[in-house]
RNA sequence: GGAGGGUUGGCAGAGUGGUAAUGCAGCGGCUUGCUAAGCCGUGACGGGCUUAACCCCGUCCACAGGUUCAAAUCCUGUACCCUCCGCCA
């Protein structure tokens, strides 16, 4: 969320964000300021009411009993008057209120403008593509065949997208996650086991609702994380801080849900797009400061850089254009991982910051030493999914005989080198 | 699932219709030859108000309604916490 008086100070800003963002039709930055105003005009008409109120209650107390019935009488003048203003502004303030949860933040300057994904801008490249004397073949395949993973199944069990992981497949996930999980709390993260089914107010809290309530399931009057992020951005909602209490860092395994609304026909095929997945999630909250932010930022950005290159994968790193940033996101970087069957770079990692946008809604702030009540910052990004991940490892790890080699990194956590094709 | 008790500032804790006590902690100031002690001041949000300070007004006793001239206090609903019973990995 933004301060109101920042939109009312940025309104050129904040309409282009809106437009940039491909969020126009969402709110009206225009609609939003009148309603604004008009609610501050009543407001001052509630408040001059209540002081007038309040006044001839003291009053009233303090009378003889004989003077009390006249001033009464003016008191429920004032009572009635009062009571058809403050329902004015009360629906002043519903319209008010809910209008300001569809205003997006405004991407930083080093965004680049575009309308959707062929706006993004390749920022690296890293690692070698491999190179195959043999037709490579797609992980489904390669999982298939070594039984370590089974869509067929999968699909029985839990309809379209379901897939069982099994065998090695299964080890090789929690070594993975397991993998990440302590690399991260090497780098002074904490690391949590979290909720799961969260309180909606959360969801609204890290920008997640209104824009991405389609993509959610929701349990009861709760909804199941589609992130970490949301629980563990959450943790401290409601809460003040001390300066010294940051950078708070957090690192959390999760389960992942996610509906995939409106993406019927892609990526069908293994286990790349599903509506169940593992994460390691980074969180970060740190002082109101961009230049801060921005650091933070680089720095999880190469955590995550970091994990991928001690897999050996080949991958590059997109700036995100405006049309394809989150609309609380200030900022955001994706890491894509090489997929040798889609001859692609795909998504599996994303990194972004919001500046107070989210710790505003969630009511986040922190003391600082000059005694200062300020909202923290904040910044989360992926470490490592599965079994996105593993795709990518058994695609580019492959071997003429069908075998997939262990990268070298995750060999400690698998306690096995290879998967070889099973005999059947 | 059943029964009962509770929720007041950072913490503790009084207040049962008429200006939210008090103690502790933290922070700031004053005083004092040190350690220390004493005294004073100290919340959040919004508005008046375009800017700093000041001042004034409003709101905030879990949350949302209601009754009343006036609600922490009375009524209704909800959330959460605690205790006991039942069930349970």
């Amino acid at each position: 969320m933004l301060d109101i008086n920042f939109i009312k100070e940025n309104k050129d800003k904040v309409i282009k964000a809106v437009k940039d963002k491909q969020l126009d039709g969402t709110v009206d930055i225009e609609v939003l300021v009148r309603l604004h105003d008009s609610y501050l005009e009543v407001l001052r008409e509630v408040e001059s009411l209540r002081s007038q109120r309040n006044t001839i209650s003291e009053k009233v107390a303090k009378a003889p009993k004989e003077e009390r019935g006249g001033l009464i009488g003016e008191a429920t003048k004032v009572k009635e008057n009062l009571q058809e203003k403050e329902k004015e502004l009360g629906n002043l303030q519903v319209k008010f209120d809910e209008m300001m949860l569809w205003v997006p933040n405004v991407p930083a300057d080093d965004v680049p403008i575009g309308k959707d994904e062929t706006g993004n801008v390749v920022y690296k490249k890293e690692g070698k593509l491999p190179k195959f004397n043999f037709t490579p073949k797609d992980h489904l395949e390669l999982g298939k065949d070594l039984d370590i993973i089974d869509t067929d199944r999968g699909v029985k069990i839990a309809g379209f997208r379901g897939y069982f992981l099994k065998n090695e497949g299964a080890i090789l996930e929690q070594a993975i996650l397991r993998y990440a999980f302590d690399f991260m709390q090497r780098q002074g993260f904490t690391p949590l086991s979290v909720p799961w089914i969260v309180n909606p107010a959360f969801f609204t809290g890290t920008g997640y609702f209104p824009w991405g309530e389609e993509d959610h399931y929701k349990v009861d009057d709760k909804a199941l994380i589609g992130t970490a992020e949301v629980s563990l951005t959450s943790y401290y909602a409601g809460e003040t801080l001390n300066e010294d209490d940051l950078p708070v860092r957090l690192v959390a395994i999760s389960p992942c849900f996610r509906r995939e609304v409106g993406t019927y026909g892609q990526d069908a095929k293994g286990v790349f797009r599903l509506h169940q997945f593992y994460k390691v999630e980074q969180v970060v909250l740190c002082e109101a400061d961009e230049d801060v932010s921005r650091r933070w930022h680089e720095k999880m950005l190469s955590f995550s850089e970091k994990v991928v290159r001690d897999f050996k994968l080949p991958y590059q790193v997109l700036l995100m254009c405006t049309g394809d940033v989150g609309a609380g996101q200030r900022k955001k970087y994706d890491i894509e991982t090489w997929f040798p069957s889609q001859q692609k770079y795909r998504e599996t990692h994303s990194d972004s910051y919001f500046l107070d946008f989210q710790s505003r809604r969630l009511n986040i702030k922190y003391k600082t030493k000059e005694g200062e009540t300020k909202f923290v910052h904040t910044l989360n990004n992926t470490v490592i999914a599965t079994p996105r991940i593993i795709a990518a490892i058994i695609e580019n790890y492959q071997n003429a005989d069908g075998s997939i080699t262990i990268p070298k990194a995750l060999r400690k956590y698998t306690g096995f080198n290879k998967i070889k094709p099973k005999n059947r």
